[in-house]
DNA sequence: TCTGGGGTCCTAGGACCC
DNA sequence: TCTGGGGTCCTAGGACCC
């Protein structure tokens, strides 16, 4: 074991072809052999995933959903079953965690596996990564495509050529020849900028790449990724495969059908950004230090704004107030429309020990999330006092209530036979009169399912 | 045909402190 | 009174990935 002979490794990359198309065309007989569009199906909507035969026409994902349809008519266009391709996702990893511990999840459908040292129990690395791909089409009945080569930039350029349904592996010797004729595009971080950089100064394949200086590429890029241009054009990669990576941020964001103009309901929208990204917050035992606004214009310009709290919170209110703060810190040109608005959520830290005085929110946060799990997930909206929704006000939750839990529903309501569900009776505690204001950040208006 | 939603990482500039 | 750098924190934006 010399300084200068690191061990050998094999990282093995996973990649479902067409996977969202797959899973409905695995659940739905019918689509087989059919064009196949996931994505959003609405004005704005884009495509998420393509089957192999709606490719055939031109289809790919990030294209607007309706380029497509007039691509291709005929196709079955469906919104994706995010619970479903999770669990089809869980499945194929728990079949990859039985060859290693070492599993990393890139996203829903693509992991890195660290095969090294797997040998002496599951045999040669090259039948460990057919067996795999055995597996996953069988057990799972989705198709895959499988790399395995010395790193992970190997693995996932390795899983590429192996598509459709393939498993390809690169040995060290094979490096040079894999990778010498490749576009630079292919090489992982060089979108489209970079790649027009590089074609730019004459650079477009890998081999090109590696004729190039690394004080140049320096110069071209900065320090870090001109050093990472120069270790991947030679097939380097030393980064490790993480089986756990924690959450820097979450966040939530929406693109509407309709512009929105009225600041009123900008603000509104945000808030009930800031209270579903808070309820995942809490869902997941974290808190966040900053809170961050996202505002697509109409014209596409995207702006943000972030603010660190003096505190770690998963408060909903807080976070809600702090974010209708951001958008009202800079001016709110009402004339353009806004497309897109987003609320995300940084310095993330774990909620296992918390300072005394954010008890009181954290009830609030609970209360809700219990009302929400009790009565689905659907079962409230929430707004704010004097927001105008006086009619679909069905209580008030009380931060300061000891209970945290409170809002017995008000008579309205209950004239109406209590459909709103949302004072448990056992939790009940006294609701401030409905036509009293509340404070913004002392109270939450209650509104029940809307239809 | 106007362009989703969830993320990660990097850079640059200003404030502030030593 | 005028002059440094270095380090860290914070914010905004951008490139990139699936």
């Amino acid at each position: 074991m010399g300084y200068d002979c690191p061990m050998a490794r094999w990282i093995l990359h996973v990649d479902m072809d067409a996977f969202f198309a797959s899973v409905e065309q695995l659940d739905r007989p019918e689509l087989r052999g059919r064009p196949v569009i996931v994505g959003g199906l609405g004005p704005r909507g884009v495509v998420s995933t393509a089957s192999y035969e709606a490719r055939a026409f031109g289809v790919h994902s990030a294209m607007p959903t309706a380029k497509a349809r007039k691509l291709c008519p005929h196709g079955a266009f469906l919104a994706p079953r995010f619970a479903r391709y999770e669990e089809a996702a869980a499945a194929t990893r728990a079949i990859l965690s039985a060859f290693s511990p070492v599993v990393e999840p890139l996203s829903l459908d693509e992991a890195f596996v660290d095969l090294t040292g797997t040998e002496r129990l599951h045999g040669p690395v090259e039948r460990t990564a057919q067996e795999i791909h055995r597996r996953i089409r069988t057990e799972t009945g989705l198709p895959c495509s499988v790399g395995l080569a010395p790193n992970k930039l190997l693995a996932k350029l390795a899983s590429e050529a192996a598509k459709p349904g393939g498993v390809h592996i690169v040995h060290e010797e094979d490096v040079d020849g894999f990778l010498s004729p490749m576009p630079v595009r292919r090489l992982w971080g060089v979108g489209p900028q970079t790649a027009r950089k590089l074609a730019e100064r004459g650079v477009h394949t890998v081999s090109d790449l590696r004729g190039v200086d690394a004080s140049l590429l320096h110069s071209w890029f900065g320090p870090t990724a001109g050093a990472q241009l120069w270790r991947m054009a030679r097939g380097l990669d030393e980064s490790p495969v993480h089986s756990v990576r924690d959450a820097k941020s979450i966040s939530q964001e929406v693109t509407y059908p309709e512009d929105l103009y009225r600041e009123e309901d900008i603000a509104r929208e945000l808030r009930q950004l800031a209270m579903a990204v808070a309820t995942r917050l809490a869902a997941e035992a974290l808190l966040a230090t900053t809170v961050r606004i996202k505002i697509r214009w109409a014209d596409f310009t995207t702006r943000t704004r972030q603010v660190r709290l003096p505190e770690p919170t998963d408060h909903p209110v807080l976070i809600a107030d702090e974010a209708v703060a951001l958008l009202r810190r800079g001016e709110v040109q009402a004339e353009v429309g806004v497309r897109l608005l987003g609320v995300g959520l940084a310095g993330l830290i774990a909620a296992t020990f918390r300072p005394e005085h954010l008890f009181v929110p954290s009830q609030l946060g609970a209360a809700l999330h219990q009302v929400r799990t009790r009565h689905g997930a659907q079962s409230l909206s929430l707004g704010f006092p004097g927001e105008g929704h006086p009619r679909r006000e069905v209580g008030i939750l009380d931060p300061d209530a000891k209970d945290g839990v409170n809002g017995e529903m008000d008579d309205r309501s209950r004239g109406r036979g209590g459909r709103g569900g949302v004072g448990q009776r056992d939790r009940a505690v006294r609701l401030p009169d409905p036509d009293h204001g509340v404070p913004s950040g002392q109270g939450l208006v209650l509104l029940p399912a809307r239809g």
